[in-house]
RNA sequence: GGCUAGGUGGCAGAGUGGUCAUGCAGCGGCCUGCAAAGCCGUGGACGCCGGUUCGAUUCCGACCCUAGCCUCCA
């Protein structure tokens, strides 16, 4: 049995999909002005492995996440770069998807930008006009009147008093009450805008989502997920939108992934702390940074720092030494997992059922990497195998362990996207041939019990970073 | 100030009312020509103060500290 906790009532839930066998999900993407740093990077990772997983326990998933690819940075940004905003968005959208495959995430079955939607989002804005939960300001603005919507606040736990005593004061004038939110932002001269009963504008950012999620999954769907930073105001900002439209519940459960930090504090672009997805892809092959996101609990903050990484590619190395050299097996949608039974599978799914708790998923992955090398020890290959197989398949369930053992662990190429070809922390300048033929001269001098020559080769290659190892079965190397 | 989530061994990170997390690092051993990898063993922890309890790191309360939200943010 799958629980989740649902942010909207604070606590672990049994999930329950609306409709049985299948699950309708909504993601809040990105705004695409800019590269993907690691705190988008996280959101990708998280929600894919929850996609995989739900879909690994055999319900048909629905997977939608959206693209802002209209709002007030992406109009300054494309200002400052003189360029038409949908060329900014093109290219960057093009960035998105070029991140995400190669961290192994798959691409989700929509992928909604608002300025396809704008029709839809002007129905929406409408309604809640004709049902007056907004308004028109002098200004041409159109807001959401927070003030009809009873139960606003009830996502993040706020009372709408102590947001009132908190809010800045009067930024924009032209609202009823600082709470109140744009629906429909009307154009200043030269923006980039759309035509509606309102006049010329924009759609606000919160109406987006509640528009393309309704339009994607219907008005009422399974899990909403984001940042934790969206949880307030852009969730519940969607409630309320969405419900006072419908006059019904928007969303079962909402999820919510904790940030990405850099000393403690939130990596985020206004604070300039942030890493780019692919500036770390130059660092640390793509498994390395899905394990290291993975490697902490969704829901816990995740400090970013070269140790951490570090560490993933410790473990990496561990599960691949594991696998080295035994029969790879690829996770298959008629994969046995399921119904096996065996302890390594049922302790597996017993944490990924507890909230996706992929850290206490991943000791099981220690234990069964563990049992395989004492197998192999024994020169129990057949069984070996079979837990190897067990290993890489309960791996591809969160996305890793797919690639083949010796090219991770010689870095040739990249496990997931097959198509990093340059490690930069593995350049060595050998190439693999004469790798292999520095280990022949090496083990003719060991033949003939030559100590020194023998070890002379090894600190050679140890000095480029390449560890040998002697195994019953030869020499085998990896670079570290 | 209000609200939310946290504070676990050297580091990271699960978890539990009274027997094991797990990984890295450390120490001892096995294996090895020596290593590496691997295996076995091992030390070390639950922010602080009270309360409930036969017993609390785990439940309750106060306090301290951290992060986040209350303005765009994954």
């Amino acid at each position: 049995m799958l629980y989740i906790h649902n942010s909207l009532t604070r606590s672990k839930q049994p999930f329950k999909p609306i409709t049985p066998g299948e699950v309708r999900l909504y993601v809040c993407g990105m705004t695409v002005y800019d590269y993907c740093h690691l705190g988008h990077a996280r959101v990708l990772v998280v929600f894919d492995s929850v996609v995989r997983y739900l879909r690994q326990l055999g319900y048909k998933v629905i997977y939608v996440r959206n693209i802002t690819d209209i709002d007030d940075k992406i109009i300054r940004r494309a200002e400052e770069n003189h360029e038409d905003y949908s060329v900014l968005t093109a290219r960057f959208i093009q960035a998105m998807h070029e991140d995400g495959d190669r961290l192994g995430v798959l691409r989700p079955d929509h992928e909604p930008c608002a300025t396809r939607h704008i029709g839809e989002i002007i129905a929406l804005i409408q309604k809640l006009l004709d049902k007056g939960y907004a308004y028109q300001a002098h200004n041409g603005d159109v807001y959401y009147d927070v003030s009809r919507f009873k139960s606003y606040g009830a996502l993040s736990g706020k009372q709408l008093e102590d947001l009132r005593a908190g809010a800045r004061v009067a930024v924009d004038e032209a609202k009823d009450d600082p709470l109140d939110f744009v629906l429909w932002k009307s154009a200043k001269p030269g923006e980039p805008s759309w035509e509606s009963p309102w006049g010329a504008g924009r759609p606000g950012w919160h109406i987006e989502c509640s528009a393309m999620s309704m339009h994607c999954l219907g008005e009422h769907f399974d899990i909403h997920g984001g940042g934790l930073d969206l949880q307030f105001p852009h969730h519940e900002n969607e409630i309320a939108q969405s419900q006072a439209a419908t006059g019904h519940k928007f969303v079962n459960v909402w999820m919510h992934n904790g940030f990405v930090q850099v000393d403690e504090e939130k990596m985020s672009k206004s604070l300039g702390n942030f890493f780019t997805v692919r500036e770390v892809l130059k660092h640390y092959h793509p498994e390395e940074v899905r394990y290291f996101i993975l490697s902490s609990h969704y829901r816990s903050p995740l400090n970013y720092t070269e140790e951490h990484l570090l560490n993933a590619r410790a473990a990496l190395t561990r599960f691949y030494t594991a696998l080295r050299g035994l029969p790879g097996a690829i996770l298959s949608p008629q994969s046995s997992v399921l119904g096996s039974g065996d302890e390594y599978s049922r302790r597996f799914m017993a944490a990924m059922d507890d909230d996706f708790n992929t850290p206490k998923a991943f000791a099981v992955l220690s234990d069964l990497a563990r049992q395989i090398n004492t197998l192999r020890a024994q020169d129990a290959a057949q069984q070996a195998a079979q837990l190897g197989a067990r290993l890489s398949e309960l791996g591809g369930i969160v996305g890793l362990l797919q690639g083949d053992a010796d090219s991770y662990l010689q870095g040739t190429a990249g496990t997931l996207s097959g198509s990093l070809q340059s490690l930069t922390l593995n350049a060595t300048g050998y190439s693999n041939e004469a790798i292999q033929e520095l280990i022949e001269q090496r083990n003719a001098a060991r033949e003939n019990k030559k100590w020194a020559e023998s070890d002379r080769i090894r600190d050679l290659l140890k000095a480029r970073n390449i560890v040998l190892e002697d195994g019953p079965t030869g020499t085998t190397w990896r670079r570290t």
